[in-house]
DNA sequence: CATGAATGAGACTTCATTCAT
DNA sequence: AATGAATGAAGTCTCATTCAT
């Protein structure tokens, strides 16, 4: 009745959970049945729940620093980054049955007591932030406004997740997506 | 020891505890006990937490409606009367300890079981949406560019208001002011 | 499927079983099974197990408060209330399988944590010693002496009850009663 | 990073935690990692957490005897025996923060199923008795006299190391050995 | 001889809700 | 209209133990 591999069961299947259904949403029972592990198996591989919640920001944050880096690294204009950016955001969300960001609905329901989750949220937002600036810089010269523009364009990316999820539509992913391409032109 | 008005009570404070720690982070206990009253005698007035929800949603929509009106109804300039929006937000949040969205971060713990509370988040977006629509209808002659540009204010000050809670500053709301100024111009 | 006084139910319980095998050996859901009731009933009443432990000990220790009040109002000579009492509460050992004094049980399976049951146990400890410097105060004129003896008395009545329990046998009893008639003569 | 005598040392580290916070205070858990070992090394020396425990109490019987041999081949007078072993005992108890009895303690919290546990305790308790009696008999010619004067002693030293652990205080070790002293006279 | 992953059972506590009065 | 007692289900977490390597 030992079944190997339980932590990446876990993570996984926690992951999906909390992604669909949000951190509060879902219940260590859900979970360990889902991926098919006993309780004290799920404790012996994180001491908490918060500590799970901590594992699964971490692993999405450390895909999408892989995600910033090859678009950076790419051959598009700044212009055609931003675009493509917001287009796999669209897949994203579509694909996600219009769940928004992981890290804001994860951030709705943690009070000042779950500094980690808390800590992960703030460093995952800032380093969009500065992928945004990193693109901006590439098409403005001036460098305080390539930062102001740069800002600009991290905030319609939140907006547009976010009223994706309240209204269920791409909408606002394309609207963010025009205004970046405007404002990078 | 009788308290008369224990339905105002019971929603005023639930009213505050949803906004401080979200919907799913409040329980019934907790409400009722701050509001001084018996378990029954919530359910006498709320057939369900969820429609204690509902009540709250829909009086602040009212609230908000009444804002949105009085704005459009000054003699403000459109640039005037969106950075008044924004610096009212930046008020709001920082006088709320930077909670963010009530309506978006109950939208985040709500699945599709709760069609009541995800109705009224949607009726609150869109309508919030018609009012950036009708600045920039004042400002815009071109209906169609007219609504994009509300829209696009829309999505700014979504997530102005998302990641001024998540990293816990105004930098986000002055931004997305900056911007709609910008727009408006 | 409701049933009322659920309260007195389970304090009854619960004394039965944290006497008969100690409070850290005894969990809720034995407690509420035998009792007949549901966890949450449990919890309306006692905000915690150790607030259950509380009122268990609280409980004996007014009974036992009675008890001495009726030794001391007695017509009884001091020899013949503290042979009285050794002979109770070798009575009270052989009912209840030898297993010794409730309150040093309790207070060893407590740590600094749980200060509301080692007040309580403090507070009977301190009253049983109490009611036997009054009873050797009734044959002993010195006071500094006769506090001392009725010092003896408990030291000797607690090592009689916490022998009994190891040795599971009365022979300590009858040895402290022995000899606490020899102190008072 | 290997570390030898794995078994001393969990029996040390077992001793020091079963005896601040008593056997069923402390778990294997705790135990393996203060060792620094792995659960399963455990298991290969102690087929359980009952038998560490019989270890623990035989391990400390042991010394008791040893302590009781040296005492009764010393030069003492039999109430300086006494007094000596009180004194020794008021240092063992402040030492321990006022932990009490290992042996009462744990039988506290055994039931009958723990025979192994029980049977060293009573062990160790007649084996103490015995001690009580052999310095009775020093002191006393008549030999049944002795005997019941032993078992006093024993009831006074149990006494004071229970209430001693109840009340955090010294002054049931003192009477004690004021009442051992006397009675040896 | 040593290890770390896995486990079933159970620990204490809280959830939103309903009942009889 | 108001109450406090009662509830089933679920919450997070820990227990002593065993397994395959």
């Amino acid at each position: 009745m030992k079944k190997p591999n339980a932590k990446e069961r876990i993570l996984e299947t926690a992951g999906e959970l909390f992604f669909q259904r949000g951190y509060s949403g879902v219940g260590i029972n859900e979970i360990i049945e889902k991926a098919g592990t006993a309780k004290a198996s799920f404790y012996q591989h994180f001491p908490s729940k918060e500590s799970l919640c901590e594992a699964w920001l971490q692993e999405m944050h450390d895909r999408s620093t892989d995600t910033h880096a090859r678009l950076l690294g790419s051959d598009l204009s700044p212009q055609e980054m931003a675009a493509a950016y917001f287009t796999h955001l669209a897949d994203f969300l579509k694909a996600g049955d219009f769940r928004g960001c992981p890290y804001s609905n994860t951030g709705a329901v943690s009070d000042e007591n779950c500094c980690g989750i808390l800590k992960l949220i703030r460093l995952h937002k800032e380093s969009t932030r500065k992928f945004f600036r990193e693109i901006a810089s590439l098409s403005i010269p001036d460098a305080a406004r390539a930062e102001a523009i740069g800002d600009r364009l991290f905030v319609l990316y939140s907006g547009a997740t976010a009223e994706a999820q309240n209204l269920k539509t791409l909408w606002p992913v394309e609207i963010a997506r025009d205004a970046a391409v405007e404002l990078l032109s």
